[in-house]
DNA sequence: CTTTTGTATATTGTATACAGTATACTATCG
DNA sequence: CGATAGTATACTGTATACAATATACAAAAG
């Protein structure tokens, strides 16, 4: 007998299809603060009823993306330093914590791929080619998550990453910071493979707590 | 001219009273593991149609408490020990920053709080009255949540503290048990109250590890 | 008796319809 | 001219209808 197998992963239903959409047009900014998430338009544009587009605002609520109004409907949540704050203190400890199971889990292969990312990393800084380094930059974090053993952290993570990405892309631009990610990463492997959870953590919240600086100083400055 | 004003907060749409009437089920176990969740049945029990039950689901499936597949519809989401784990060892880091920033911004007031709910858990502990010990129990950490500031933290914790219910309902019955929840507590406002991070981080865990071992104790005989 | 195939039924996925509320605009009154 | 009421429109909330897929059962073939 031949072993076939459908591969249900393959079958998308639309409300996800829309969701990931919109999120996405949330997270870059296509989508801005504020704006009025309209069903029929929204359904309108996308071929698609206002079934899915309701399933997938519903999502988009819990992940903290929209806000509902009752009988009014949904709106891109606002951006704030006070919600940057909160994630960012939020994502500090769980990044932590995520570097405190890597530490556990970590096999040469893993310190291998850490430092070919960075490689990259440096690669990108080099050439200044932003959209690059971003890349790489999630694929480090990523990398640290997959070893963690602990898929509803890595879960929370992303959502996090979401959020902070909706901030991100104008800290990435500024220059004077791109050399320090690579060294800032370097000290990170160097604790992971060393399996210092103690230095690891330090690290890491030190590098977060320098986005978050970059960041807030960003939005500071736009506010003006 | 009198202040008159609607409050909004008193209309709440079927869905919402569907996602929390489904959550409460599942958290409670009237909702079994494994069990599917049949939107038409669901609609008819609850005398709505089935867009609202839909959307409900969709909540259930991003806080975790339903598992989908495609086509197929909905089923409760398994209770596991891995599972258990994993919102053990996130709940201990976020608890703990729950009480970093409680540290922060304590006041006398909020000490007495504490230490009234504490009161009335030893009361409770005294009268073996499990519903109150519990319920004193929730008072508590919520009190520490309220000062955090970060309301997303407190969200978070709120979700997770509801795939905990599905556990720990077995472990609060555990008589041996109860006397020590005081006593941790007793600490813990200790350090608070004298603004000691590291001894209120340091107890916190030590309080989730406790209930950690007593949860899975309880699913390692249940197995059996 | 076992396996396969056909068919009926149940269930989800998606679209549409209807009802009620919010919003914007216009006309009327003071 | 300003304020208020009336009316039309737009939008959400909810229910229902239709389509496609999955499941269960029975009949037929080997």
């Amino acid at each position: 007998m031949v072993n076939l197998k459908v591969n249900y992963d393959e079958y998308i239903p639309l409300r996800d299809i829309v969701f990931k959409t919109l999120r996405e047009a949330i997270i870059t900014g296509d989508l801005k603060p504020g704006e009025r998430l309209m069903e029929i338009k929204l359904a309108n544009e996308l071929g698609v009823s206002r079934t899915p587009v309701r399933e997938a605002i519903r999502k988009l609520e819990l992940e903290g993306l929209v806000i509902m109004t009752a009988r009014k409907g949904a709106e891109v949540a606002p951006i704030n330093e006070k919600d940057l704050r909160e994630v960012l203190e939020i994502r500090k400890v769980l990044e932590s914590l995520a570097c405190e199971l890597a530490c556990k889990n970590v096999q040469p292969e893993n310190v291998a791929l850490f430092e070919e990312i960075n490689a990259k990393t440096e690669e990108a800084v080099k050439n200044e080619t932003i959209e690059e380094i971003t890349k790489q930059d999630v694929a480090f974090h990523e990398a640290i998550y997959s070893i963690t053993k602990n898929d509803r952290l890595v879960q929370m993570l992303h959502n996090l990453k979401e959020h902070i990405f909706r901030y991100r892309l104008e800290y990435i631009k500024d220059m004077k910071n791109k050399g320090t990610i690579v060294e800032e990463h370097k000290k990170i492997i160097d604790a992971i493979a060393s399996k210092n959870v103690r230095a690891a953590c330090k690290e890491i919240e030190r590098h977060i707590e320098v986005q978050e600086k970059y960041i807030l100083n960003t939005l500071i400055k736009e506010a003006k």
